[in-house]
DNA sequence: TTTGACCCCGTACCTGGGTACGGAGCTTAT
DNA sequence: ATAAGCTCCGTACCCAGGTACGGGGTCAAA
């Protein structure tokens, strides 16, 4: 199939199959003198993958670990995931004490609604 | 004192500071013509406002706002922080899904141990 | 065979939050 | 008064993950 087909099959644009291939997530088949390039359900499958890799967080360098991988080592694979839970695990805990500090900022200020804003006072004041 | 002190005073980079007041959040001082610019305690509270408030996951976008508005409108400063308090939230729940999916799989992988990799699975095989 | 849709390629641009560089002018301590 | 160190200013570059543009080649259906 052409790119496009490709791009429209897998849901994402023909400019980040390019870029995909620029980065060495995707080859880029042989252009015949006459001709565009072809590319297989094989692409499409990758392309795919790559997709429900990054929705699990992954970034482009890692997934492109993932595929050089492939099937044969869980370990380095493993390894890779790890590391990706351990960054996720550290996301969530800084975003979860910036969510109870805004929260509660909030609700002091729902709760009093009137100058000087608790918010505003919080972040002049607050200790360093 | 001189940009130089300010940036020292405030644990941030002198370029940063310039970068601030291009985008608008710290004012540039007039630099007299032989000489050159100082500035106040008050710059330096301000930029020290700006960290507290990156701390809590304000964008500088948002803490212009919030630095526009100043004491003044409790309602539109509270609308800020309830955005970026929703904003926080949803990415919270984002991560803890990929937290889930990712230590399963990561315990499943753990468990066999040798191909086919239970996460390389996953990402070719899962449900779009 | 023509016309419209598509592909190719290089390059530039976007967001967000900065950092780096380099030459010229200014200040400060000795 | 001179050297070291600072400031100023414009511009370019960094990360990630793309998106956009424009001129030329190619393909496919009517």
């Amino acid at each position: 199939m052409t790119i496009g087909r490709l791009a429209r099959q897998a849901g994402v644009n023909i400019e980040t199959i390019r870029y995909y291939q620029r980065r060495g997530l995707l080859a880029t088949p042989r252009k015949p003198p006459q001709g565009v390039r072809r590319y297989s359900g094989e692409t499409l499958a990758r392309l795919r993958f790559i997709k429900r890799a990054q929705e699990l967080g992954f970034t482009l360098r890692e997934i492109a670990g993932l595929l050089k991988l492939g099937d044969g080592s869980c370990r380095e694979t493993r390894a890779i995931a790890e590391h990706r839970l351990t960054d996720i695990e550290t996301r969530i805990r800084d975003l979860q004490s910036m969510r109870a500090t805004l929260d509660k900022l909030v609700r002091t200020c729902r709760a009093g609604d009137q100058p000087p804003c608790p918010i505003i006072a919080s972040l002049k004041h607050d200790i360093d």
